[in-house]
DNA sequence: CTGTTAGCGCGTTCAA
DNA sequence: TTGAACGCGCTAACAG
C-alpha cells in the first residue's frame, strides 16, 4: 500500500538539521501518524505490540515532539507562566524552585517573567506571556493594573496570586496577610516590653504594607511616635546600614523593625561597627528567615514565611485545577507565618 | 464585498474565552490577515494609514498574538532554554536574572530547567525543552551525557555552556577555569605563609574540581597532606559546621578552604561557637563572594566570580548570534575571577 | 484498537 | 503596498 505522506520540511532553520516529525516516525514504524501520537500520549489506547514498534521508531529517528504544534492543535501548552518581582532574592527563588519542582513531575514547564516591582512591566509581561498560551498564570501580589486584571479574567485561564491574601482574588490566592504580620509583630514586641520603635523598609509594596500595619497597631496601643526610614528597592546591606545611621541622628530606639532580613543584616552590621550591643542596647527584627546570616546571628529575631511552601502549594493547587474541569469558584489559602524570637535562644 | 473568513474556533479551552485571532482583527480593521501580521511585525512594509487601522483593531479586540502558531509557522520560537543545577542559590539566580534581562530587551523569553546537578535529569530536561523548539539553549557546565551532546549537535541550534571553560565546547562557552581557581588560591595561600590546609567541599562537580586542583597545586609545592571533607549537595551552614567539627577530630589546620561561601559561613559559625579566633587561629576561604554574611564577616576571604556577568555576556553572545547567520565557529569567553582577601582589610 | 479528515493560528511565498 | 494560497507539525473527532 502506497502512503502519500509528505516527506519532510525543507529545513527547520537556516542551518538547522531538518527536524524529525511524527510523520517520519510513523513511516519508520509502519503505522499512521495518529497512532504514534497516541502511543506517546495515551499508551493505554494502543496495543502493546504497536507501542513497541512506535517507541523503537522514536528512538531510531531521535524524534522530539514539537510542542508548538502540539499546543496549537490541542489548545494545551503545558506551560505555566510565573511573574515575580525578582529571582535574585532567595525568598522568591525558593518559591520558584518549589513551584517548578511541583509542576515538572506532571510535565509542565515554567515560563518566568521578572517585573522588578513595576506594575507597568507586569502589564507588558502578562501580555507577552499570554502569547505563549500558558495553561495557567501565577502572579506575585494582588495589586495589578486594570488592563492586567481585565486580560486575565477574559482569557479565563487559572490565575494564582501568591505572596499575599485578598478577599476578592482574580481566581486563587496563596499567601499570607501582610497586615496581620505587621499587627502581630507589633503586639509581640509590645508584650516583650519595648518602647521606642524604629522602622526601616525598602519601598516594596508588600514590605510597606507590613510596616504601615505595624505602626497602626502601635498607634492603637498609644504609641504614635515611630520613626520610619524608607529606601529604594532592592534591599541591600548598605541600605540597612544607612537606614540605621540616619535614624540614630535624630532618635534612640530600643528596637528596629526591618522589612527584610537583608536590611536587618545591614542594621546589625552598622550596630556592630558602632559598638552597640544587640539585643541588649538595640534589638533587631527582620523578615523572611532565609538569609544565612540571620541564622548565624543569634540575636536577630525575624518573621518566618514559607517561600518554598508557597511554591509547593501553588503547584498542587494548579495540578488539581487541571484535573477538575469546573473552576469550583475562587479559592484562598493562607500559608501563615511565624515570629521567630532568637533573643531567648 | 463578502469575506469568507472563518468566524472563530469553537473555544480555546473548555471554559476559556474564545481567543481572538488575527482573522478577527483583520475583519475589524477591514484588511487581510496577512496585513495585520505585517503591521505588527514589520510596520515599515505597511502604509501608515493601514497601520493605524490595524492597531486600533488590535486594541479594540484585545488581540494577543499566538506565539505557538507563530513559532510553528516561522520556525522561530523566540524562546531560549536554560538548564541550571538550581536557582535557589544566589549565584545562579544572579546569572539567570542577568540573562533574562538581557534577552528580554530583544523580546526573547526564557524557559528554565532545574537539573539538581544530575546528568540524567539534565538529559531528560534537554529533550523536554527541545520540544519547545527554543532558538538557543544554555547549559551550566561542560560535562554532559553523550545523548545530550548528540541531540544538541544534531539540532544545530546555538548552545552556550556557562560557568566553566573547555577546549572543545559543543558550540560556545562562557565562564572561567575551575582548575585555575584552585591553582591560584593555592599559590595565594602558600605565599601568605599557611602550612596546614584543610578542604571542605560539597560534591558538586565543579566545586570538586576546584578543590582537586587546589590540592594538586599544594602537592606540587611539596605539601601532600591535605585533609578533605566532602558533603552531599546542596551546601548548607550545617554542612560547614559538621565539616569543621569532623576535621578537627583528627587534625589542626591553620586554614580551611571551602567550595562555597555557604559552607564557609558554617565553618565560621562552628569556629565561633568553639571560641576559635578567625583568622588568627584559623583562616577561612570561601567561593562565590555573594552571601551577605561573607560581606558581613571581615575575616572571610573568598573568590569572586561574576554570576551576573556570565548571564549578561551570555545574553549578548546569543543576541549577536541571532543576528549573524553563520555560526562563526566555536567561541570561548573567559570571564575570570578575583581572589578577595579580607584579612588585610 | 487504528486510520482518516480537518483544522489549530500564523508566516512564507508569490502574485497582483 | 496588499492579498491568496499553502503548509508548519500536531491532535480532536469521528469512522472503521
Amino acid at each position: 500500500m502506497v502512503r502519500k505522506l509528505k516527506s519532510r520540511s525543507p529545513d527547520a532553520r537556516a542551518s538547522g538539521a531538518p527536524s524529525v516529525t511524527l510523520i517520519d516516525v510513523a513511516r519508520v514504524a509502519g503505522v499512521a501518524p495518529m497512532t504514534v501520537s497516541r502511543a506517546l500520549h495515551r499508551p493505554e489506547l494502543v496495543r502493546e505490540e504497536t507501542q513497541k514498534k512506535v517507541l523503537a521508531a522514536v528512538r531510531a529517528t531521535g524524534y522530539v515532539p514539537n510542542m508548538l504544534a502540539g499546543g496549537l492543535a490541542s489548545s494545551r501548552s503545558r506551560l505555566v507562566a510565573v511573574l515575580l518581582p525578582t529571582i535574585a532574592s532567595s525568598i522568591f527563588a525558593e518559591t520558584v524552585q518549589a513551584l517548578m519542582d511541583g509542576l515538572s513531575v506532571a510535565n509542565y514547564q515554567t515560563l518566568i517573567g521578572l517585573t522588578g516591582y513595576s506594575a507597568s512591566r507586569e502589564e507588558a509581561l502578562v501580555e507577552a506571556l499570554l502569547g505563549r498560551r500558558p495553561d495557567a498564570i501565577v502572579l506575585a501580589g494582588t495589586d495589578h493594573t486594570n488592563t492586567t486584571i481585565d486580560r486575565l479574567t477574559r482569557t479565563g485561564i487559572p490565575v494564582v496570586e501568591i505572596w499575599d491574601l485578598t478577599e476578592k482574588p482574580i481566581d486563587m490566592v496563596i499567601g499570607f496577610s501582610h497586615e496581620q504580620v505587621g499587627r502581630e509583630v507589633a503586639r509581640h514586641l509590645l508584650q516583650k516590653g519595648y518602647h521606642r520603635f524604629g522602622v526601616i523598609s525598602v519601598n516594596d509594596p508588600r514590605g510597606l504594607r507590613r510596616c504601615e500595619s505595624f505602626r497602626a497597631e502601635l498607634a492603637r496601643h498609644g504609641i504614635s511616635e515611630c520613626p520610619f526610614e524608607t529606601l529604594p528597592a532592592p534591599a541591600t546591606l548598605e541600605g540597612g546600614r544607612r537606614g540605621l545611621s540616619h535614624m540614630l541622628e535624630y532618635t534612640t530606639p530600643d528596637i528596629i523593625v526591618c522589612s527584610s532580613d537583608t536590611l536587618a543584616e545591614g542594621v546589625l552590621m552598622e550596630a556592630a561597627s558602632r559598638g552597640i550591643q544587640v539585643p541588649t542596647d538595640l534589638a533587631v527584627m527582620g523578615f523572611g528567615d532565609l538569609s544565612m546570616a540571620a541564622q548565624l546571628h543569634p540575636a536577630l529575631s525575624t518573621v518566618k514565611v514559607g517561600g518554598a511552601d508557597i511554591g509547593k502549594r501553588t503547584a498542587e493547587a494548579l495540578l488539581e485545577r487541571f484535573e477538575t474541569a469546573p473552576p469550583a469558584g475562587p479559592r484562598c489559602i493562607d500559608t501563615g507565618f511565624a515570629i521567630i524570637d532568637r533573643e531567648s535562644a
